[in-house]
DNA sequence: GTGGATGCTACCCCT
DNA sequence: TAGCATCCAC
């Protein structure tokens, strides 16, 4: 196995363990995705497993996608053939469809979206008469979520609070619901097929014999019913394969349960473990910086993470006015390392602790004209627009779907209001039926008696809704989906409807044809894939290849990903640590290991940006350090942080009209001078004072016409390029 | 049944 | 601040 050889020793032994369980603990930047794809491959190539007795569960689509490809590389096309490789939620829903026959709904279920889950939730309370300000959607929809992680079936609820008792009803009807609607949650993809493989021998042996191995990736943040998947299907061979690190566990909020790494070990205490330390993606400055932060969590055991590729710079740290003034000097100092051929900007990434603090940021890169790449998935499915067209193609497909039919019943409006509706669901319920199929069959019976209860004017409303969508379902076998969505935006007027002629309009339409473009890279493929697919995106899976921009996403987003030069930005106390986590020792573990997630991302170049006012909930407010920036050794750090608010000018006021960026990342790059240079007066990270603008940072220094060059961070202005022999400008 | 004005409240992270 | 729920006039 020649591929073999490019492994260090730690690689090695895990790539060849076993045979048995295996616990792989791998650092950041350790080489996992690597050790994962070369175990498969080595288990097909060199201990004749076939592809289909392997299981691969990735922690999103595109590291699926990645590592078959990679495997493929490495064994040809056939290796992955049957292989089973996916997310959790993507292998439940395959699994379950195959099962369905086991299960209370049918093969063709949707999966209902956070925003589904939440509506239904909310409706239940209402009709339960329960106190919404009391019993708040969100949080009800949370504790039933909880519970669903946790393996818990509305029975199994306990009750030791009136509150518990309250979620217990809650949790039954909206099980219920879930059940008549055909649908089910993101938790239940997971419940289900724990529950399955725990409860019938018959599929849990199937499935146990049927996979020889099992590999598991993140395995930190696994959850209950994950952890019990996994168990499960490991429960004949015995050969699983977990890759994880506990410094890395961030999704504790969504039931991600560390214990489960002592779970494995109690229950295959037979497993052979693996350390890897060694980092292949960050230079020793930039991991003695995160060694910095993490050595300070609880409860863990200490790791020396080391690297063959120098000390590199020191941090930036940068200190801006207010929030406008850090977006500023982001997109100015990624402008100045592309400029001198520092990173390309699609090496770039700015990291944040909220989405909303993207929008300051986008609106900055607008400014200059610089394109940018959004990582999010929800910013485009949650648009209104995006999820009516997507309730109408689940309509189609499942016309069971009361959820996506309460959507949509009036959209556009059709004369169909809320009294309307509330019959509709009692005829239905009368029934035995969904909404859906009561609409179906109104344009066919008229005479009949249900008509009896609604208004002539609704009746005629809704029985041409109804043919309408069942002309759909007659034309929906022979169309595209992309064809489909089409059909149905022209029968309803779809256009003129959202595109109002206003700029907002205009922007809905381009989403609505965002999603018809999506549409068509499936249209090989069936509605039913399409809409699974819709529903289980992740964000990365939106990152866009090959497009020379730099990347904005959240620090939960950042996981598994690596950029030359990192901006983790929004550094304030109440932010990263978030104030929700103040009065939880656990939750602010979970932030500290964010941050060390964030600062293992960079490769090259990491810079911390704060600023020193931001506005949160209304009115502008004197912001303070994160605590986690007294972890980071002084001596790392180039600029230090003031708690006092000093008088800046601002770079800009206000963020100004969008604008649309047409300058290329490419044009603003220019001549990287790379020849013999003299001293220079002003290295990076040094302090220099400036008679007019005060003091400031360096970020860059280069010889050009055998003057010194100097881009300098003031706090008074800004970034600035000046001629070292013509500034009147001092070394402090 | 619709649409506009007003008042309330939350602003965390994701499949 | 902004997205919402609610209320009231048509």
């Amino acid at each position: 196995m020649d591929f073999l050889d490019d492994l260090n020793p730690q690689q090695r032994k895990a790539v060849t363990a076993g045979p048995g369980p295996v616990l792989v603990i791998a650092g950041p930047g350790s080489g996992k995705t690597r050790v994962l794809t070369q175990r498969v491959a080595y288990l097909i190539a060199a201990q004749g497993v076939r592809p289909w007795q392997i299981l691969a569960v990735t922690f999103t689509n595109k590291a699926a996608r990645e590592m078959g490809a990679r495997i493929e590389n490495l064994l040809g096309e056939q290796a992955t053939q049957g292989m089973m490789l996916g997310t959790f939620h993507s292998i439940c829903a395959r699994l379950l469809r195959h099962e369905a026959d086991q299960l209370p709904i049918q093969a063709n279920f949707v999966i209902f979206d956070d925003d589904d889950q939440e509506r239904l939730v909310k409706s239940i309370i209402r009709e339960l008469n329960l106190n919404e300000k009391l019993y708040r959607p969100a949080s009800i929809h949370a504790s039933i979520s909880n519970a669903k992680n946790e393996l818990l079936r509305p029975e199994e609820y306990p009750s030791q609070t009136y509150r518990d008792e309250v979620v217990r009803r809650v949790y039954e009807q909206y099980q219920k619901r879930l059940v008549a609607s055909n649908a089910v949650d993101f938790d239940d993809l997971l419940l289900y097929t724990a529950r399955m493989l725990e409860e019938s021998e018959t599929v849990r042996t199937k499935y146990a014999e049927r996979f020889h191995h099992v590999l598991v990736d993140e395995f930190q943040d696994t959850n209950m019913a994950q952890y019990m998947l996994i168990r499960n299907l490991a429960s004949q061979r015995r050969n699983v394969f977990c890759v994880g690190d506990p410094d890395q566990s961030i999704y504790r909020w969504r039931g991600a349960d560390r214990r489960n790494v002592q779970r494995f070990e109690e229950d295959f205490p037979e497993r052979e473990v693996v350390l890897l330390e060694q980092n292949y993606r960050s230079r020793q400055n930039i991991l003695d910086v995160a060694m910095g932060v993490i050595d300070r969590a609880q409860n863990r055991s200490r790791k020396r993470l080391f690297s063959d590729r120098g000390a590199g710079e020191g941090v930036f740290y940068y200190e801006a006015s207010d929030e406008y003034a850090e977006a500023a000097f982001v997109v100015d100092a990624i402008a100045q390392l592309t400029a001198v051929g520092k990173a390309a900007a699609a090496d770039c990434a700015v990291m944040y602790r909220t989405n909303a603090q993207s929008r300051l940021l986008e609106e900055a890169f607008l400014q200059r004209r610089l394109p940018y790449r959004l990582v999010g998935a929800q910013r485009f499915y949650g648009r209104r627009e995006v999820k009516d067209i997507i309730a109408f193609l689940r309509l189609v497909h499942n016309p069971a779907d009361d959820a996506s039919l309460d959507r949509v019943i009036n959209v556009p409006p059709r004369g169909i209001g809320e009294k309307t509706i509330l019959t509709l669901h009692a005829v239905a319920r009368q029934q035995g039926t969904s909404c859906g199929e009561v609409l179906l069959e109104l344009p066919s019976g008229r005479e009949s008696t249900l008509m009896a209860a609604f208004s002539g004017r609704a009746t005629a409303s809704l029985a041409e809704f109804g043919s309408t969508l069942a002309a759909w379902r007659s034309a929906a076998p022979t169309l595209a989906v992309d064809e489909l969505c089409d059909r149905i935006i022209r029968d309803l007027g779809y256009k003129t409807y959202i595109d109002d002629g206003t700029e907002e309009g205009a922007d809905r339409w381009e989403n609505v044809q965002e999603l018809r473009r999506l549409a068509v890279e499936f249209s090989g493929k069936t509605l039913d894939e399409f809409l699974e697919n819709v529903a289980l995106v992740s964000d990365q899976d939106t990152l866009r290849e090959g497009v020379d921009a730099p990347t904005l996403l959240t620090l939960h987003a950042a996981k598994g990903l690596e950029f030359g030069a990192v901006f983790l930005v929004g550094l304030d106390d109440g932010l990263l640590p978030h104030s929700r986590s103040f009065d939880e020792p656990e939750g602010m573990e979970e932030e500290r290991r964010l941050f060390y997630v964030g600062i293992t991302r960079a490769k090259d170049r990491l810079y911390l940006t704060r600023a020193l006012v931001r506005t949160g909930r209304g009115a502008s407010e004197e912001s303070y350090p994160s605590r986690f920036l007294n972890d980071i050794p002084e001596h790392l750090m180039i600029g230090a942080p003031r708690a006092t608010k000093e008088d800046g000018g601002r770079l800009f006021s206000a963020a100004q009209r969008r604008g649309r960026s047409d300058t290329r990342w490419d044009s603003v790059m220019g001549t990287s001078s790379a020849r013999a240079q003299p001293e220079s007066r002003f290295a990076a990270g040094s302090r220099v004072r400036h008679p007019t603008w005060g003091e400031g940072i360096v970020l860059e220094s280069r010889f050009q016409d055998d003057d010194e060059i100097v881009d300098v961070a003031f706090q008074s202005v800004g970034i600035k390029r000046l001629a070292a022999s013509l500034a009147k400008m001092t070394a402090v």
